[in-house]
DNA sequence: TTGTACGCGTTATCAT
DNA sequence: ATGATAACGCGTACAA
């Protein structure tokens, strides 16, 4: 940084003379003598040092370090004695140089949408908490399908000025050099993503449901169309849905999925029951007094993601409407925030962590990693079901007359959280 | 990794063969012939790739790159040229390994309080964007302070099995050895934590108040007091508080603040007002349910943190209070859970994005730096104020018969989100 | 002001 | 099975 000027006052001296590092300076025989074996709070210790200390050579350590097998058992449990000991942990950097590959992994979002990212990155967490990877986050300045960034509409598929995203995410790839990289919708619906990953020369993961089917999505759709049917069997006819924004190719899984099983039951489907949201929870409070508005008014409203039912669940409370005895809500990914609306929302839990977990497999495992393999749907590993909280009961069965006042007669009490029928799409 | 082995499928042919990158092989001097200047999708270019094309040495452009203020300007016109037309990044696995410091910083909590994660997060994003570092995310298990993870109440003060939590973050700093470290509460209060970072070499920012004075803190103490301000001056008297677990010190600051302003203003603040809390949902709804029991009831409850006031929420809405009609609940931190909870909830805001920026700006000055300089407390950069949404309000006019008092004329009705008198403190 | 030689910590090649 | 040597990409000391 500062090279070249006259003197910098930070590093008050060079690092070489630290503390007693030893180094092949001008005399390495000379080092073989005393040296502490556990050199706590000095210069950090090198895979040298170990050999050093272990009397092999450093490729032997690097050998153990790796887990090759061709080391003996002797030599091992030798070396493996010594690193024990000393604590010593290898330098991440050097051996990504060294490799030309790094042990990162890139989790990217546009900075919206955090519940699910939540369930990623802990998810994530979980899979690496063992390994010698560890998470960068970033944040690229996020693109067309939600609309406070869309100025003018233009065609879906049309690629939306890939220069704001793209660019800054080639360099930032090119700066640091992830093993993997992970989009977060709606950036894994970008149009140029997978393209621009693997000329950069990083596996590409897209989470969600993706137009070119290459995304690692959940059962989206058959999770929402279960969802209608909970609700058809709860008693419920006039069913409602608010639905991401028609750009998303995941929102229209999801609404897909509901028009099925509309359609299966031989409900009324007509658009009124559908008012399209962008995600937010101000979207889902603005569908919700819409739909409240509607003459027979839905008896439940379905949300595509928990943040557009927390709205739909205030337009209930603006018009002092009881949830769930005069209406159910439910939301979609299950998401933290669920458990944190009044009343706590019943939802469709996607298992997003798994589904993370999956994806870092596919990282780290060279076998995954073939372009054929990698980075396409993974029903087989996700499965979902109905989280039921607080926001959903069955219609009261005495049919309404015109006020009749029999309030909700006290619905069943239950465990809080209650999981009915498991769903395992395998 | 599959070194030594008889033949390692996954990389279909040695890097050396995959593009023309020129290396210096057998003979260099051939190697100065035709290079097409725009090498895209293969090999990455290194800084000696720039330095052929520009003509000049790599110092020269390593020069450039690090903005030395020695190379002539028709120098570095060139050689910047040369870069923006390549696109070339510079490897930072590489630089870290020569500078012996790294481009990342790491920002490590333990997986709950996610609220304010997210925020601290957001305003690292902000402050990186146009830098160099990039945002590791690392996770530890989790210590004490959490009730759940606290089998046995020890002396506060004890170091809480140090090993669960300081052995392998130290092992993550020896392996990715970032330039700093951000520790989020209740992590940051652990009271080895500091001395592991320093024995580790990297420089640790602690985020919130901590035992020892020098965590990154907003005014947490002077916030909540002018909180209990706020609702004395529209006519509140018996103001509850769910406090933080009592092992927090950043808890401890609220609280503290909460019980200078009811004495201020010669308020009961008898024990009974104050429920602890552990952070979480559930217990700001045990808390609030205990609260709403008392027998002149509070009309306003105040929380440590914007999860226990939406317990609190729901606690109100148990008892089907309504609010802010009977009851006002004020948070704390103002995290995004603030808006989609039923109704939105007032929070106090404390600017955890500007600290988490003056964090990151000391990681990277080498001013700041200093030991002497770093890792203390930041009043004078953080400010706070009441973002009020929808769960608080004044007193209901109609005062009770005996006290009758002129106190607080119905406050002037502002817009949904209101930011009353701004106190920086400084 | 610019270039040369070497070090950073680790792994791969090729020998033994 | 183990070891010497040369990369990996960039920065620095020192020379020019």
């Amino acid at each position: 940084m500062h090279e070249d000027r006259p003197r910098a006052p930070s590093s008050p001296a060079p690092a070489a003379q630290e503390g007693g590092k030893p180094e092949a300076d001008t005399a390495p025989d000379a080092r073989t003598a005393p040296v502490p074996e556990v050199t706590k709070g000095q210069h950090a210790l090198t895979i040298e040092d170990i050999a050093r200390l272990s009397g092999v050579s450093t490729k032997t350590v690097s050998r153990v370090l790796n887990h090759s097998s061709v080391v003996s058992d002797a030599m091992r449990a030798r070396v493996e004695g010594v690193i024990a000991r000393t604590g010593f942990v290898p330098n991440a950097q050097a051996r990504a140089l060294a490799l030309r590959r790094n042990f990162l992994v890139a989790l990217v979002h546009d900075g919206r949408d955090r519940g699910i990212a939540e369930e990623v990155e802990d998810g994530l967490l979980d899979a690496m908490a063992d390994s010698d990877y560890a998470l960068l986050v970033h944040r690229v300045p996020g693109f067309s399908p939600a609309p406070q960034f869309a100025p003018r509409r233009t065609d879906a598929h049309a690629a939306p000025n890939p220069d704001t995203v793209l660019a800054p995410l080639t360099r930032f790839i090119a700066r640091h050099r992830p093993a993997g990289l992970l989009a977060l919708p709606p950036l894994s619906e970008h149009p140029g993503l997978a393209e621009a990953c693997t000329q950069a020369g990083v596996s590409c993961l897209r989470i969600g449901a993706t137009r070119d089917g290459m995304g690692l999505a959940g059962p989206d759709r058959a999770a929402m169309a279960q969802a209608v049917s909970w609700l058809v069997a709860a008693g419920h006819r006039r069913i409602a849905l608010v639905s991401g924004p028609e750009t998303g190719f995941g929102a229209q899984a999801r609404e897909m999925g509901y028009l099925d099983a509309m359609a299966d039951h031989g409900l009324d489907r007509g658009p009124s029951l559908i008012e399209p949201g962008d995600y937010s929870r101000a979207s889902g409070l603005a569908a919700g007094r819409l739909l409240l508005e509607l003459s027979p008014r839905p008896s439940a409203i379905l949300a595509c993601n928990d943040a557009m039912a927390a709205g739909v669940l205030q337009a209930a409370h603006e018009r002092a409407l009881a949830v769930p005895g005069e209406l159910s809500v439910i939301g979609f990914d299950d998401t933290p925030l669920a458990e944190l609306t009044a009343p706590p929302l019943s939802s469709v839990h996607l298992d997003w962590r798994a589904i993370a977990a999956e994806a870092f497999a596919r990282i780290v495992d060279p076998d995954r990693k073939h372009p054929s393999k990698q980075d396409r749907p993974l029903d087989a590993y996700a499965g979902y079901r109905l989280v039921e909280r607080g926001s959903n009961a069955p219609l009261a069965p005495p049919a309404p007359r015109y006020r009749q006042t029999t309030r909700a007669p006290a619905p069943p009490p239950g465990p809080a959280i209650k999981t009915p029928p498991q769903h395992e799409a395998d």
